[in-house]
DNA sequence: TAGTCCCAACCTACCAGAAGGTAGGTGGCG
DNA sequence: CGCCACCTACCTTCTGGTAGGTTGGGACTA
């Protein structure tokens, strides 16, 4: 089965946005798929390549899904509030996003693997720095610093406030905050 | 030795900082400190037991160290940059805040564990929200929202950036963000 | 003051289970 | 026939944790 592996990449995804990297194992992933451990070794060798490869695949999706909600004609502000919802909607599960994740066991990675994190990274900033940068000609975004430097703000407060809302407040939580951030960058 | 006690704690914290509750073993800990394993389990028990009394201990001397900042009389947005100032230090040695590291592998941790993390937290948004109630008495700070959302939200923006920041883009990173951020909120 | 007792702090030696990973075999399909 | 996807069986290392022994200093007593 080809899909065996998008499987694969689907349970790994959902493991390390719950317990993060360090805590999923291949046991974990074999349990779930339904397939042996040795098996899953059979389609990603070691860790890392699965680890890699899941990085690539969310850059992708995520970038895809974050670039549909800046592609429409919604105020600047409104999109920011639809990026911080597929944020939240994290939270029901009391799941991370996996770059959030990911990026705090950053010092245990390969050097390879936080080269792709970093790409990640950058990738996002530049689909946000879009709505930045249309907030500022339209006027309904004002912030000191670059487009970037907004989006690379607004980015690590999301981040950050879904793992802190995550031990301590809850979805409530997290929406005020979310509130309360766009409403200081808004005008 | 009272203070071997001390030193497991400080060996830990430095550990849990840089590589994660998970990553950090009792072997790890045991040759930092130079003593065996098993004494290790002298002084905490379970790994938990540690975990929890460093989480009690930052609660204390962190609290003690923001507290110290915002007695003073500085403006507000000062303050806020001291704050700040404290998290961008840790990214010198590409270490994060203990709370932000743990709160991360909240999944993996004991009820009693998540408990104490929350109370940390509330803890430090009701130390934080003095700066914030602060800034809104003098007229330098301006928020939608109550002090203690303000509060909450500026902390999970320092702990997000500090995690993203040492995956992409450094104290340089996390200082532009930082300005960003306090201006956004400054009037 | 000497004896002894206790206890904290450390040690060696061990355990079971989980970790990532490998070797080599089997079955089915093009 | 050959190959892909899967299997069983196994390895090493690390994990948190336990059992039980040694040591040295303080306190209590004869």
């Amino acid at each position: 089965m080809a899909d065996t592996r998008e499987k694969i990449l689907d349970v790994a995804e959902e493991l390390i946005r719950s317990v993060g990297v360090n805590a999923m194992s291949y046991k974990h992933i074999s349990e779930a798929v339904g397939i042996r451990k040795a098996s899953i070794h059979h389609h990603f060798p070691k860790k890392d390549d699965l680890v890699d490869e899941l990085l690539n695949r969310c850059q992708t999706s995520y970038g895809a899904h974050y670039a549909s909600i800046i592609e429409g004609d919604d105020p600047a502000p409104d999109q920011l509030r639809n990026l911080a919802r597929i944020f939240e909607d994290g939270l029901v599960t009391n799941k991370l996003c996996v770059v959030g994740s990911i990026s705090t066991d950053r010092n245990t990675l390969t050097d390879r693997t936080c080269e792709l994190l970093e790409n990640n990274i950058s990738s996002t900033v530049r689909i946000f720095s879009k709505v930045f940068a249309k907030g500022e000609k339209e006027g309904t975004l004002v912030f000191s610093g670059s487009a970037d430097d907004a989006a690379y703000t607004f980015l690590s407060f999301l981040i950050g406030t879904q793992i802190v809302a995550r031990a301590q407040g809850g979805k409530e939580f997290f929406n005020k905050a979310a509130k309360l951030m766009i409403e200081a960058l808004s005008r």
